[in-house]
DNA sequence: GCGTGTGAACTGGTTCACAGCG
DNA sequence: CGCTGTGAACCAGTTCACACGC
């Protein structure tokens, strides 16, 4: 079993390698990635051989090569089905968010309570109203939802998404949502995070 | 000192008791909120406890009593004045997010390096261009920054910020910001935490 | 000798268990 | 007797130190 942080980190190095691939460069050391991401080499070293060695020893890691073995160790070589249920200004700005893709996040759905709303948007993915949910992600395999509707809505959404196969949220409602053990439930308290910071900054 | 885990959890918990104090009720016990955040009964004791006794002991916490205890305990009775970089989609659905201003987050300025954009947008608070950060910053003693602009333009914005004496900010750029060890800063990798979640989904 | 791989020590956060108060 | 307060046990995750391969 690979632990959360460590999932994360990786999520974080898989991005910045793809941002090296872009640059030519072609190696990288654990001491280079630490420098561009913040932790430290022990813990990036750590935390690749969570999943095995890449292979080389000496002499830094392939870039393309790392990323690779990543996204195979992690199991997201394969994009992965995400639906979005919110179409505020928040889910609007996440949808035009282009970076998913590159990432293997293949956004197939959004979905609004508000039929007109859903009519007015104009995106390059199937809109749909909000009831839908269920039969949609089924339909469409999605394994990932974010949820970015107000907070009153929030449960009840995630138990649309629950009930349609999804099996990982990303949260945006500043509310502890309930759902069975085996799906696995992000939350992004914005709100909550600035105070947190106040706390911090505040000693 | 407080671990910062904690410090989350406490604003959380302060944002809930907020709620549970508007719908009429006086009392509640560690068990309910746990029930209400996702955290164990124990971890709220020992959280809470960090900050010292809220007093009453045997049955369950004042709400209002409590909310005004955390914040105290965690200097945030005061608002605490945060300014916005990045006035695209996300920076705009942050500025319209009115639940900051009832926890204490005053944002006081906004910014953007398009001047056309300033001009456009209505919003209750001064809009300036970007390169008036440090100045305003300084003049509206703005502790918290968020940063909401297009990943290059991450880092410069972070370094403004330092300038301007910003001790705590929010980063949704998908890069890691080189800051003095003395200023806070909290990620929010959207791209990554997606990423994150696919890979724990997919055992 | 630089840089990776890995087992062992450590740390800080969480969980537990029980004492103490209403 | 329920629920909080807290010191002690536990555990995961991080940090360290050293062995190994290039």
């Amino acid at each position: 079993m690979i632990p959360t942080p460590t999932a994360n980190r990786l999520a974080h190095l898989i991005a910045v390698l793809d941002r090296l691939a872009l640059s030519g460069e072609s190696k990288i050391s654990s001491a280079k990635l630490a420098d561009l991401t913040g932790f430290t080499a022990h813990t990036i070293r750590k935390d690749i051989n969570c999943l095995g060695s890449p292979g080389e020893n000496g002499s830094g890691y392939e870039i393309e090569a790392l990323a690779t073995f990543l996204r195979k160790g992690l199991n997201i070589a394969q994009p992965i089905n995400t639906i979005i249920v919110g179409l505020g200004r928040l889910g609007q700005s996440l949808l035009a968010y282009r970076n998913f893709e590159k990432q293997g996040i293949k956004i197939v759905a959004g979905f609004d309570s508000s039929l007109n709303k859903i009519e007015q948007l104009s995106f390059p993915i199937a809109l749909h109203p909000s009831y839908e949910i269920e039969e949609v992600a089924k339909a469409t395999k999605a394994e990932l939802g974010i949820i970015a509707v107000p907070s009153e809505s929030g449960q009840k959404v995630a138990d649309r998404m629950v009930a349609g196969g999804i099996k990982g949220i990303l949260n945006f409602t500043p509310t502890f949502l309930k759902v069975p053990g085996c799906v696995n439930v992000r939350n992004f308290y914005v709100a909550e995070e600035l105070l947190t910071l106040a706390a911090l900054v505040r000693v």
